[in-house]
DNA sequence: CCTACCGATCGGTAGG
DNA sequence: CCTACCGATCGGTAGG
């Protein structure tokens, strides 16, 4: 994890929010400026363009996407208590950073290369260890789905939404959401 | 459904491709003239502003989508066929129109009012037809879930971020691919 | 459908 | 972190 001055951090957090609410490319530095309570010029003695900070955001998700899972598993998991631990690692993520996950899936596009090309594979990469899963509980026999890729997009679809509906402080905690989803999730492929 | 003269028709199209590849914010007048072949201010001639174009691609695909689930749907359909044609029609109408569906989830947050109540009003309607199907199911016995809310919004993740990543020269026809996952969904539920 | 153009705003820099 | 400012680009209009 990647250390910040704390103005640095505060920019960062609010930009995450606006980008979220108005879209990268609808949210000018003055924008982010007034928000912050400074000059859009005084921005850049803290960062170096307004792409940096949307690299930072998507990346610095993209890394805790990883490391939740990483932490999440166990190599002697049966496929059903992977995926389901899978699931509640990543709607964790998304549940702690809802105006994040929001840009992570919706404003990437806007990032220049290489960045572009680097974020793109780490999705892909991700994809992956979800595949993987959805594998071993059809080889172990216990999952059941036609075709591994559109499983694997119905489930990521039904998580990564979470970040446009979910409300922190209304009726469900994460677990109770997290519990809720697994269930429909895997009652999906059982 | 609304007449446009064949020009008009042509921006539009155009426009809803640039809207999805490159969001609203970031496409110009300019970028949506060269696409067309025609300079900038001659737009204008054929629409009044930019967001009528934007106006134009959300609310005709709530109308689709209304249309379609509307002449999916028999009164005597018992809850688990309804739940599957409503999946069909769905699925159906954003296969048809993938990068108007991307418009249509994502760049709706452009329009101004008075539009932007009423497109927000237009899809709470909508979820709600998808509520009542769920809590028919329910009460006749065949459908389980805990929470309708988390429910309705389970299944339209599933189905809106199909425009993300369906191929329609790939490997499923629409039809293929609206069986598999009413598959998944229903068998979420049952 | 074009040329010519408007005021506003953009991301970012110079220099302190 | 500010004032002052840059060239580029924005959505849109006038007038033909």
């Amino acid at each position: 994890m990647e250390i910040l001055t704390e103005k640095k951090a505060r920019i960062t957090d609010i930009a995450t929010r606006l980008f979220r609410e108005k879209g990268y490319a609808a949210t000018s530095m003055r924008d982010l400026a007034q928000a912050v309570g400074i000059e859009a010029a005084s921005l850049y003695s803290h960062v170096k363009s307004k792409e940096e900070i949307l690299s930072r955001i998507c990346f610095s998700l993209a890394d805790a996407f990883f490391e939740a899972q990483h932490h999440a598993l166990q190599p002697d998991d049966a496929a059903p208590a992977a995926l389901r631990k899978a699931v509640e690692a990543h709607v964790g993520v998304v549940a702690a950073h809802l105006s994040a996950s929001g840009v992570f899936l919706h404003e990437w596009r806007h990032l220049s290369e290489p960045s572009l090309s680097r974020f793109r594979e780490l999705r892909q990469q991700y994809e992956n260890h979800w595949l993987m899963l959805l594998r071993r509980g059809k080889e172990e026999g216990v999952f059941h789905y036609e075709d591994e890729a559109i499983a694997v997009r119905h489930i990521l679809s039904a998580l990564n939404w979470i970040y446009d509906w979910y409300k922190p402080n209304g009726r469900y905690s994460v677990e109770q959401l997290s519990a809720h989803i697994s269930k429909l999730i895997i009652q999906g492929i059982q």
